[in-house]
DNA sequence: CTTGCATTCAATCGAACAATTGAATATTAG
DNA sequence: CTAATATTCAATTGTTCGATTGAATGCAAG
């Protein structure tokens, strides 16, 4: 019973290997990144807060466990999650560590919940409301990540220049913010400084990967997209 | 953009703890014998083939992870999964390896596809099946596995003495066997000895942790059983 | 209250990991 | 071809992890 084959072992140790990827807070983040585009070493680097290496050497673990690609364009590589299925598995983990450790509440308690208090409007509830005309949808993501791919009719301003843009909002719908992920704090800061300025907001429950993932519709503007810089100013 | 917030490198920091606690194969082996059911420390070490003070340190690992949970009765400490929401992880984890790792692939075919090349049998096909009386189900685990919970009308008969107790499957119908998991090699091997006998006979696809997730039928013998050995005998 | 058993704790050692640094490689621009 | 840039490689250091060993704890039977 105890001896079921020398597969066994190899097996789980390939599923350990997908695991272990996971398991350093750095990767995470990259992961987090990747799910909303693909960006060079250099972008990743910088959104993250490494030294380029350091991201570099992190990106190939996550290659090698399979959880992203590369492609060389130019003096550039390019990352890129495999699979939608990585969003999913991430999914998976934040949830089992949100219902089974008291830390996570804890941390969204303190850091995300006094922002905003509100619940979060379902995927599908929103997608009913977008079709209707009934609410303005606000990507509060940077460009670069909302040019890559977006919910369909959401408006992209960056959280650091909502309150001078504030005109672009129709006062009367309410408004739906939504930004990287369920955690990711742009959304929360979003609705929260919205609702101050007396304009009705919440957060979209997720963020652009989640959505897609459940197969809702996506916009992008255009295929590939820089992600240095503006195309010349 | 850099700086969103101290929260969110603690929650990164959180999420990475359920991963590292997923990245060693023992601990993985560990959670599928505990999707079977709850079990004694001794119990597992003895099943992982490890020590019992090393089991009890990867069983603390899991705790402090939240991915399962202990009790203690008399002068046993039994541990079970938390929450089937950690079944779903092991999938998601698993379905990444598999479509992401040429590796998983590999040893699959070396030591599982050997013995059974047939396509398994998708779970909701199967519960269809059992209704109509169409199909044997085999459930090739240990009894107490099979005490704990099991396929509606399930026909329990370990693989040890599959070839010996031959006489109590019905010749006429297909037989589907299952047992732990999509990678436990006791199905595939059941169903390839089966078929040297002239008894059509397949797995089904995934095992009984993943029936259960699925939110198909579960029946159980008992509601606490012994894991150590067998009721009086 | 002593004995036996299951589990955990504590200390140790070797291996693997994470971050840093500086060099190496490869591609584009001139 | 040379210079500049992006990425990777290689070597180093401090830290963490995994397994082993033997002791300690806690429960239960006698």
């Amino acid at each position: 019973m105890s001896s079921e084959g020398p597969g066994k072992r190899e097996l789980l140790a390939q599923f350990a290997r997908v695991a272990k990827a996971l398991s350093h807070p750095n990767r995470l983040e990259l992961l987090e990144f990747l799910a909303q585009g693909e960006r060079t070493v250099e972008a990743l680097a910088r959104a993250a807060g490494l030294s380029v290496a350091n991201a570099s050497q992190h990106l190939q673990q996550l290659k090698q466990a399979g959880l992203v690609t590369s492609r060389k364009t130019g003096q550039h590589v390019r990352y890129r999650l495999a699979d939608d299925d990585v969003v999913a598995l991430m999914a998976a983990l934040r949830e089992v560590a949100r219902r089974h450790l008291a830390e996570v509440d804890r941390i969204v308690q303190a850091y995300l919940a006094a922002r905003d208090t509100l619940e979060p409007v379902p995927a599908t509830d929103l997608l009913e409301r977008i079709r209707r005309g009934e609410v303005t949808v606000l990507d509060v993501r940077p460009p670069e990540e909302y040019a890559a791919g977006h919910l369909p009719g959401a408006v992209n301003i960056p959280l650091e220049e909502l309150e001078r843009r504030l005109g672009e909002l129709p006062k009367d719908r309410e408004v739906v913010a939504y930004c990287r992920g369920p955690y990711c704090v742009l959304a929360w800061e979003a609705a929260a400084r919205l609702r101050e300025k007396g304009i009705p907001a919440r957060r979209l429950e997720g963020g652009l990967p989640e959505w897609r993932l459940a197969g809702l519709p996506v916009e992008a503007e255009r295929e590939a997209v820089e992600t240095e810089g503006p195309a010349r100013g």
